[in-house]
DNA sequence: GCGGTAGTTGACGTTAACGTCAACTGTTCG
DNA sequence: CGAACAGTTGACGTTAACGTCAACTACCGC
């Protein structure tokens, strides 16, 4: 969520440092690429993962449709392989594929991707009728308070309050 | 969800006729009772629950907390409890309690109200962002589709297909 | 060369929000 | 009157999405 840019250069990262970038922990990391969500672009010699900085965005674009969207990481999956289908059908064209094959490609990305659109628009709406219905009852609720609080000051008028210091008590 | 009004007269309902116009299970029901989050009118002799039809809008209202906003359980129930402070000081009204005591009351829920509307924005806001970045997203792979679409009918043109009876094969 | 820090895999634990099943009760209908 | 059906409590099972812990390795500064 809290993605910050500070040097935004090509430096692999290791798996701390996106964590930490990102706001996921590293175990969340781990479970995303055993889930096919992200990938680092090398394992190390050692065992060790190796980002490239733009995975970052990834792994934000990652938690939005978790959060804001209600996505589970399988239909998470699905989108990001089709959203993913733009860059497959780019190095297609360099494997030599055919314009057919990567049109299809691409129209497949397009279709999910428009699912994905659909769902927003959906939410945005139920969300919206959602709040308004909310603002009037709040409105309500403000009109009862104001009400409230006008017979009270009445009330305080009559009869003055006994905690003010300033009111002395002994007359 | 899907809330069929059906029959809106205040003939209580039992648990299962509840849930099947809410679109839940009877289990969900009890479990949510069991938190605290509604409530059957009365426990019959039997110990069967009965409710209002009013609960209908009160069980939907909850799903739509659940989904639409991602809020917990616990979440919701201050969420509820806080809304129910204008039935309670209604009722607190008739038990005789202070207009300042009333006034506390509705206030609590007036504050507990304008977070979850500040939270609502939030989302709107966020879902919004998200989706134009997606929408335009979508552009550019339309674009690119009908890029290769037209370089596809192109070469169909050049060297037409085989596929077609129409198309004589006979020169 | 050694303590500290960051990484690895593997396995098991946890939490929320229910699902499912068993054993039992009460109502209704042919 | 008996089978079907809806309801009850209680207990245990399940799933997703991680958390946590153990045992081990690799580098880094002193």
């Amino acid at each position: 969520m809290n993605v910050q840019p500070l040097d935004s250069e090509g430096a692999p990262l290791r798996i701390g440092e996106l964590a930490k970038r990102a706001g996921v922990t590293t175990r969340t990391l781990r479970y995303w690429e055993e889930f096919g969500l992200v990938k680092p672009t090398d394992h190390l010699c050692s065992g060790e993962r190796r980002y490239l900085p733009a995975e970052l965005e990834r792994v934000a674009h990652i938690r939005e449709l978790q959060e804001l969207l209600g996505l589970t990481l399988a239909e998470i999956r699905i989108v990001l392989e089709s959203e993913d289908a733009v860059e497959r059908a780019r190095s297609a064209r360099l494997a030599g594929a055919s314009r057919t094959r990567r049109l299809a490609l691409i129209d497949d990305a397009i279709e999910a991707h428009s699912r994905l659109i659909e769902r927003m628009d959906d939410r945005l709406a139920r969300i919206a009728v959602f709040r308004d219905e909310w603002l009037d009852r709040g409105e309500r609720m403000r009109v009862r308070s104001a009400e409230l609080r006008s017979e009270v000051d009445a009330a305080r008028r009559d009869r003055p309050t006994v905690g003010s210091p300033r009111t002395s008590r002994r007359a």
